[in-house]
DNA sequence: CTCGCGAGTGAAACATGTTTCACTTTCTGC
DNA sequence: GCAGAAAGTGAAACATGTTTCACTCGCGAG
């Protein structure tokens, strides 16, 4: 539909990919975009909320990809997991232009905050499918059987390790390997509790 | 000891709890501070890392705090709770503070790794020292019992869950208060179970 | 068809993080 | 006390995010 911001936002994250938040500036996004500096501000009153809509755009798909593939698994711990993984894969896959994101993420300026919040609604939507073990929340389940507080609480619980975790990794306290293994030892706590997570003794 | 150090790192403050990271002006820190520009960035090399040391700094004062007047409960939980309570008002108490320092620490510039590594590092021993009951970790508790598997994956846990809960808080996904609900959520379920956590059925 | 308007444009201006460099001051080992 | 080194200085230069503004263009209403 928006033919203007989409090519907005693919030079972004071709930007971004080749050389992280720096290498994304907005003279040359608006100049490979084929646009006017003054119209890339109109779509996108800054950088991190240019960052920001980005990722939100790559979230819609894997909303899609989620729905015709749903995470698999045979318990509500194994979905979430197999969910989480494939999320931090993506993350991976472009850790420049991850990196760029959770930058933008996590400034604070309140442009980007709309955008923040609709991708954290995105994900934990996911998450909470992802328990349930469907393709995704459809209007009947959103309606008939609404999250219930433990799924919400988990959802968050989740998705807040997880983007702690990758933040982590962007600061250089973790490997890349390191973040699916905090993700998958807060996985086993958060399901099976604090005494089932090591052979140790309890604490 | 190094006082024009503490000279910058106080003006860094200032500025900062004045109007938030857009306010920390490299040029009027070194002016206020007496310093040339240049002496500035020998000190620091970024503005990420200028906060990210003012943050550090603070921890330092916190671990003090901590070591005469430890965070109090009857269970590991309580205490931790506790302490993340005493942790979380600190940064609400100069919540603009707060904000640049998020920023600056998830901005993932190489040059603040070494102080975000720093920063998590101290918390993390308090987080222990919070499970464990005690002021610090002192060099006889490190080596005598150095922290189990279950006490890091515990305390690296909680730390992931209230970073993430205040970086939602800065980014506008949440309140203050939600801020707390989240975290003591997230102790409930993870000292107690999901089971534990709510009077609706398991998930 | 013409008018008026809103979107887009291009260029310049501004603000501020960061770098550079020649010069000066301060410290340190002898 | 002195020579050289290290640290600090001041000013200018640069890079880039953001704003501003006068101008143009295309399009729908009348």
């Amino acid at each position: 539909m928006d033919d203007r911001r989409d090519k907005i936002l693919d030079v972004a994250v071709e930007l971004a990919e080749e050389g992280g938040f720096d290498n994304v500036r907005q003279r040359d996004v608006a100049a490979m975009a084929g646009v006017a500096l003054g119209t890339l501000y109109k779509s996108f009153r800054s950088k991190e909320q240019l960052l920001c809509a980005a990722m939100e755009r790559e979230a819609e798909l894997l909303e899609r990809r989620m729905e015709t593939n749903p995470a698999k698994g045979e318990s509500p711990e194994e979905r979430v997991v197999a969910f989480l993984r494939i999320l931090t894969r993506g993350f991976f896959r472009k850790p420049k232009f991850a990196r760029a994101v959770l930058r933008a993420m996590a400034s604070g300026v309140p442009a980007a905050a709309a955008t923040v919040i609709a991708y954290h609604g995105r994900i934990n939507g996911l998450m909470i499918a992802a328990l349930r073990g469907v393709g995704r929340l459809s209007f009947n389940d959103a309606t008939a059987a609404p999250p219930t507080a433990n799924e919400g609480a988990v959802a968050m619980l989740m998705q807040q390790i997880w983007f702690a975790a990758l933040v982590g990794w962007s600061a250089g306290v973790s490997s890349q390997a390191q973040v699916m293994e905090q993700v998958e030892a807060a996985a086993t706590i958060v399901f099976r509790g604090v005494r089932g997570s090591s052979t140790g003794p309890f604490l």
